[in-house]
DNA sequence: AAGCGTGCCGTTAGCGATAACACCATCCGA
DNA sequence: TCGGATGGTGTTATCGCTAACGGCACGCTT
């Protein structure tokens, strides 16, 4: 099939209406007739590139400043072929965790002209892949995105990209480029060595049902690993759907042990449902961590308020989100491919037995 | 300053360097060559818009997934004056409250064809300028921002940029266009009245310094203003700096309370720290409500698993995002300047006498 | 005094898409 | 049988800005 033969056909040019009311929105060319110079000179001025002369700059700025003018990125993006936007997915917002991995990405990215722009999957493979595919669409000149597992189709868009990728969280797996994160395999398993060096044996497991939240899944396996290898095997496990909170915490607990009294350490997916058990305990009166030890997962800054505290790993959520912007700024030596493990500190706090 | 006439130089074309791996990123043209139409079909296609046989379709459409094409919504953007993105300004993610804001505000996003842009501005004025700025130079189809109070440059643009503009939180004050918020001096006085009424005369409150946190100054002043009027003064006030914790929360209420023990109340500028100091008053055989009444603002479901439930406000966040994203979605009838005042409902629990 | 660097500012040609026609078959009713 | 209403597709002209040069007016060298 091939394209006919273009004609020549003169047509007028037909002006594009601007904003319905009367006033159209300002271009270049507004603060250029204003200042009596070149367009060219008054992008020179606004982005600081160049040479320009104090007399004209002034003139510019001021001008520029008196219309109210606001650069449209989006054909200074398209001209350039530049946008110093990084893309950021993560999962959810209501975990706490995210939102602090947020602000490392912040306080790195401030200042290095890049602007963060964040989409949130709610665990869904399928929106993040409509997430991320959204994302690319607008160019940015970098992607951060929580985990390994993605869809295929993410896979190949990431692939492609050609743009510094980095998935975060976990390094349990093989990267499309750059990675920053912990082991939550190896975090399970030092758990469980840890408790079982203080000699609980009758280990009960509480977490979430969600398929999706691969970290929470490897953190099992390794601890489930870890307690097989001592001969031990898991006691009794307790699931729940939906967010993590504090009640979600008591009624699992008071669930598991209505069921297996005779329990003798609770590990938690996370320090929220973690605290929450942990509430549950002091309220009735049972011995911790001498009848009964917890643990959780996280270090939120939650549990230090709280009267006792639970044991739990920190994940190095403040340095992942540092770590990761510094590798999408371009700071770092690596020219991608660059790999960062992080070590999570095992917090023993007063819920395990010394 | 005259521009010099044009001088007649033909120079023939400069090609731009694509990406520096010799594969460029692809084009509406790569699709058009691919499958042997132009590259305004291939547009009508990936946009679905016009009429484009079937046959056609399927072609360019197996063609794009072939190719692994992602549009450039850069160049659609500038070519059609219309951009999908709402500008989303906030003062801060480690908040708890605003990730549930931005929760109502994806949900009700979803499916509109808008997408949400966040920003953080903790709680400066000028960050908030800033970041403005950036976004509005994305030309977005809409901004939601927290709070009236803006520096007056900020508010210069909010006026002229000439697209929806939602505030939300806060009703206390003129919009520049939209509003959608509780009111935070009607959320202090009614808390104030319903400790009055419980019988309750010795009144602390504990909350943030941040100048720049109005609403938390104005449910304070409405709190004020209510006790005058019942002819009490705050016996005693702590404040703090940096993030709300349960630490910080137990911290506070020790010292206010070594300081005056004579106090019956504690009102805390936020949940967070109110249940540190529910915490501690249960660790320290305090009775409540008895000898001394607690109560918290916004209404957070960390709460409901606290052995005591504390008497809160819900600030109706969830609410606020809904409405605030069906605004600048165009869902509703009013055609600008909407006003929306959401009722907090006082949440008694169990720290206040009956 | 010719030559050359440098500071300053203008011109031209796109960037990759879409709006708004233009054009050409068909098909249809009168 | 013919005007007109489609349906499907191509052409052209921007959108607002920036990269890459072009060119002029001054110094300053040698």
């Amino acid at each position: 099939m091939q394209r006919p033969p273009p004609k020549a056909a003169p047509k007028p040019p037909i002006p594009r209406s601007g904003a319905a009311d009367g006033r159209r929105t300002l271009t270049l060319r507004d603060v250029s007739e204003a200042s009596g110079v070149s367009e060219m000179t008054v992008s020179r001025v606004l982005r600081q590139r160049g040479d320009v002369s104090a007399a004209t700059r002034e003139r510019v700025t001021e001008a520029a400043r008196k219309l109210g003018y606001v650069p449209n990125k989006i054909a200074g993006a398209l001209a350039s072929q530049r946008v110093n936007l990084v893309a950021v997915i993560i999962p959810s917002l209501s975990n706490m965790v995210f939102p602090e991995v947020m602000t490392g990405i912040n306080e790195r990215l401030d200042g290095s002209g890049l602007q963060p722009v964040m989409g949130v999957t709610n665990y869904s493979p399928e929106r993040e892949e409509s997430v991320l595919y959204e994302m690319l669409s607008w160019r940015p000149s970098g992607v951060i995105l929580a985990g390994l597992e993605h869809t295929p189709a993410a896979r190949a868009m990431l692939v492609n990209a050609g743009i510094p990728i980095v998935e975060i969280m976990d390094v349990d797996g093989t990267p499309v480029d750059n990675m920053v994160g912990i082991s939550h395999r190896r975090a399970g398993r030092q758990m469980a060595e840890a408790i079982l060096a203080a000699g609980y044996r009758r280990i009960g497991f509480l977490g979430t049902m969600m398929p999706d939240d691969h970290r929470a899944r490897k953190r099992m396996e390794g601890f489930q690993g870890a307690l097989a290898e001592a001969g031990v095997t898991l006691a009794d496990s307790e699931f729940y759907a939906g967010g993590s909170s504090l009640l979600k915490g008591r009624e699992m607990t008071a669930a598991i042990l209505a069921r297996r009294p005779d329990l003798d350490f609770l590990y938690y997916s996370n320090d929220m449902i973690g605290a929450g058990g942990l509430l549950y305990c002091l309220a009735n009166g049972i011995d911790v961590p001498g009848r009964l030890g917890l643990a959780g997962f996280n270090g939120v800054e939650l549990l230090d308020g709280l009267p006792v505290r639970l044991a739990t790993m920190d994940a190095c959520r403040l340095e992942i989100g540092r770590v990761a912007a510094d590798i999408v700024a371009g700071r770092r030596a690596a020219k991608g491919g660059e790999v960062v493990e992080l070590s999570p500190l095992l917090q023993p706090g007063d819920t395990i037995r010394r």
